[in-house]
DNA sequence: AGCACGCCGACT
DNA sequence: GTCGGCGTGCTC
């Protein structure tokens, strides 16, 4: 018999399988989806068996050494999943498998992670053990240990270490290895709510699509109640022992989730973020490959976890940028979910607040089916919202806080409340300039300003990490007028403690959430009520339930809406809906206050609205005017290199390239400069391809992919379906 | 990826 | 004369 082996070696130009020997010691045990070792020129490494077959036309074929581990095989459903994620990013087989597996499990890695608890036990019958008690009175020890094991096997820790020995040696007592899990849930109490008729509407037409291939949006407005629509769904599908896969897009939302599944479901449930440790990881896919849970809560990567006869796949917050991964393989947990629901014919769920155009539009269309929920549940109602002109303040000079937010914030502290200020931006302020030359610090090898860090003093470049003490002169001109501006949270924070001395105050960003479990102990510590003001970045304003926000401030909407790109409409759209949910969810009415310098922006007015549907018209015209996403498709190519004139040859080379393959409907723009032009010194041009059929894209990608791969002063990347250019 | 083969420059 | 530079080619 003869296995053809996917080697561990992640390089286009070993992206095809090698065929080798099965020696007879191993004809029996191999199987199609093990971790194999095979000897490979000089070398010898690991690989996947893709395919076992009884003859070959290969001539001189090498044995295969042995299997790595009999625990991971992949099933059929993920060895064809990893050929659909290498088919829609055009990554390599290997990287697609590579990046389907936690590390634990990857075709390099041979370590053993299993965690095993040691007990100690009895090991002779009963009355050689009294006889051995009987001979050694004086074993004190030995003799209550014994004794203690005539009630049972006690854990190996637990005993001390001489006496247990020498009852070892002499084969008294024995060893017992058992596996444990890392992560054990815990249920802490059982409430199931019952659905408003809203729910109850939603949950029966998802209900009746039960073991079909169909893909629903669920749109439901912040506060509206779309988890209990799912944990309904998820009982459901777990009674009929099937599976299901609930994405959430970030990290810091599945403490709050998983909580709510634990409660509920408990041991059916495992988790599976990139945050855990590698130890978790394997644990919890064990778990999931076995079958012993039928329920997988996680982030992106858990949508390639291998749970059996899946019944359901539930994509919260779909609009999420995170779904899509932005290193390669570029995939979008979308595309894979929907691929895999044809595989067990189950529906998917997508929900959101504000679904993306692209989601919508097919709803629209038809292609999804679109179930809403209109109303928030109990007797919580959606905020009011104010915009404040930041222009007026400005002249009153009021840069961070205008009059009516610092009002509304103190008449909310009166009243216990608790309140959300809002900046997408961290550090402490973003630009630094000499007030008397005009010159700007900027990172020598980024085209990029330079973000200064109070706390370190420091200027840092958030793209290569260089870092500079701020300078007290100007490197120019030699004057002492060094400023900063821009806003980051680190100046709101300071500014507010200032106002606000006597409440408590906590800031939620990526530097401030950086350590393992302190994001879970802020948000713990806002729900026991322990803050008073949360000042945060975007990563407050998603899927949170804090029932005594009762004012969210958004400091500076502008921040978001100046992104070049043609998705900030619709990012900030949703950013400012999200946030402003969080506002109210209790029985306390909430209130939104969104400063900006451009109070007329239309964006804006249809949040204040809360109009989705209108700011869903408005995008979509503009999208078609521009010819960009849904009505037309993009591929993004950036091309790469240090030299800069060879590079723009190359650049303008691969456009015409494009322009020649492609067919005349298709739009090719570029090469222009990326939008940050150098990052570490390397420089990047880019190239957008818009098109709504182009049967030759992949095959045309796949070329110009491989006439560069040998390329060491040219890089070539390829993303397909951008949701950033 | 990694290793060997191969053909030209500065060294014990 | 040899050590070693990294360009090219191959791996079941």
């Amino acid at each position: 018999m003869y296995a053809d082996v996917l080697i561990a070696y992640g390089v286009k130009t070993l992206d095809r399988t090698f065929t080798y020997h099965i020696p007879q010691s191993l004809e029996e045990q191999i199987a199609v989806g093990m971790k194999v070792y095979v000897p490979f020129g000089k070398q010898k490494i690991n690989g996947f068996v893709l395919n076992i077959t009884p003859t070959t036309e290969v001539n001189d074929t090498k044995d295969i050494i042995g299997i790595v581990t009999r625990e991971l095989k992949l099933n059929d459903e993920l060895i064809k999943l990893g050929k659909y994620l290498k088919d829609q990013t055009l990554c390599s087989l290997i990287t697609a498998y590579q990046t389907m597996l936690p590390t634990s499990l990857k075709v390099k890695n041979s370590k053993d992670y299993r965690l095993t608890k040691t007990y100690i036990a009895l090991n002779k019958p009963d009355d050689v053990i009294a006889d051995y008690i009987d001979h050694n009175k004086r074993a004190l020890k030995q003799n209550e240990i014994l004794l203690k094991l005539k009630t049972g096997r006690i854990l190996k820790g637990k005993i001390a270490g001489s006496s247990l020995n020498k009852l070892l040696t002499l084969e008294l007592v024995r060893e017992e290895q058992e596996e444990d899990y890392r992560i054990k849930p815990h249920s802490l109490n059982h409430q199931i709510y019952t659905l408003t008729e809203d729910q109850n509407g939603a949950y029966e037409t998802i209900k009746a699509g039960f073991n079909q291939a169909n893909t629903y949006l669920l749109h439901g407005v912040t506060g509206s109640g779309k988890t209990e629509v799912y944990m309904h769904l998820v009982s459901d599908i777990i009674r009929q022992d099937k599976t299901v896969i609930m994405l959430v897009p970030e990290i810091s939302l599945t403490t709050q989730i998983v909580r709510r599944f634990y409660d509920r479901f408990a041991s059916e449930v495992a988790v599976f973020h990139s945050n855990l440790s590698e130890g978790e990881k394997y644990d919890e896919y064990k778990k999931i490959m076995n079958g012993e849970v039928h329920i997988v809560v996680g982030t992106r990567s858990a949508i390639f976890t291998p749970v059996k006869n899946l019944g359901l796949i539930i994509i919260d917050e779909e609009h999420s940028a995170n779904y899509k991964q932005e290193n390669n393989p570029r995939y979008h947990a979308l595309d894979m979910a929907i691929w895999r629901s044809k595989y067990h014919h189950c529906p998917v769920v997508l929900g959101s607040a504000t679904p993306s155009l692209e989601s919508m539009a097919r709803a629209l269309k038809g292609v999804y089916t679109y179930v809403s929920l209109k109303k928030r549940i109990g007797q919580a109602t959606l905020p009011t919202i104010n915009i404040v002109d930041m222009a007026a303040e400005y002249k009153k000079r009021n840069l961070i806080l205008s009059d009516l937010l610092k009002e509304k914030i103190m008449e909310r502290l009166d009243n216990h409340e608790q309140i959300m200020l809002l900046l997408n931006r961290r550090g402490y302020s973003t630009i630094i300039t000499c007030q008397s030359c005009g010159y700007t610090f900027k990172c020598p090898h980024c085209d990029i300003t330079l973000t200064y860090h109070k706390t370190n003093n420091n200027l840092r470049c958030h793209y290569c990490g260089y870092t500079v003490i701020r300078p007290e002169l100007c490197p120019e001109c030699h004057e002492k007028a060094i400023q900063d501006f821009g806003l980051g949270t680190e100046k709101v924070e300071r500014q507010i403690r200032e106002l606000f001395p006597s409440y408590r105050i906590v800031r939620m960003d990526a530097d401030t959430t950086s350590k393992k479990g302190s994001h879970e102990e802020i948000i713990r510590g806002i729900e026991n009520l322990e803050y008073d003001i949360i000042i945060g970045t975007q990563m407050i304003s998603k899927g949170l339930d804090f029932p005594r926000v009762s004012l969210v401030g958004i400091i500076n909407a502008d921040e978001s809406l100046n992104i070049p790109d043609f998705r900030s409409g619709e990012n900030t759209f949703s950013l400012l809906s999200q946030v402003s949910g969080r506002a109210g969810r209790g029985t306390i009415p909430g209130e939104v206050i969104i400063q900006t310098f451009n109070p007329d922006n239309k964006t804006l007015q249809y949040v204040q609205e809360n109009n989705y549907l209108a700011n869903y018209q408005y995008e979509m015209n503009i999208r078609k005017l521009l010819k960009y996403p849904p009505y037309y498709y993009l591929t993004s190519i950036k091309i790469t290199g240090k030299d800069y004139a060879l590079l723009s040859q190359e650049a303008t080379k691969v456009a015409t390239f494009l322009r020649r393959k492609l067919s005349p409907e298709t739009i090719t723009l570029g090469p222009t400069p990326a939008s940050v032009f150098k990052i570490n010194n390397i420089y990047r041009f880019q190239i957008i391809i818009k098109y709504r059929h182009e049967i030759k894209l992949k095959e045309v990608l796949k070329e110009l992919d491989n006439e560069y791969i040998l390329n060491k002063n040219i890089n070539i990347e390829i993303d397909i379906n951008p949701l950033r250019i």
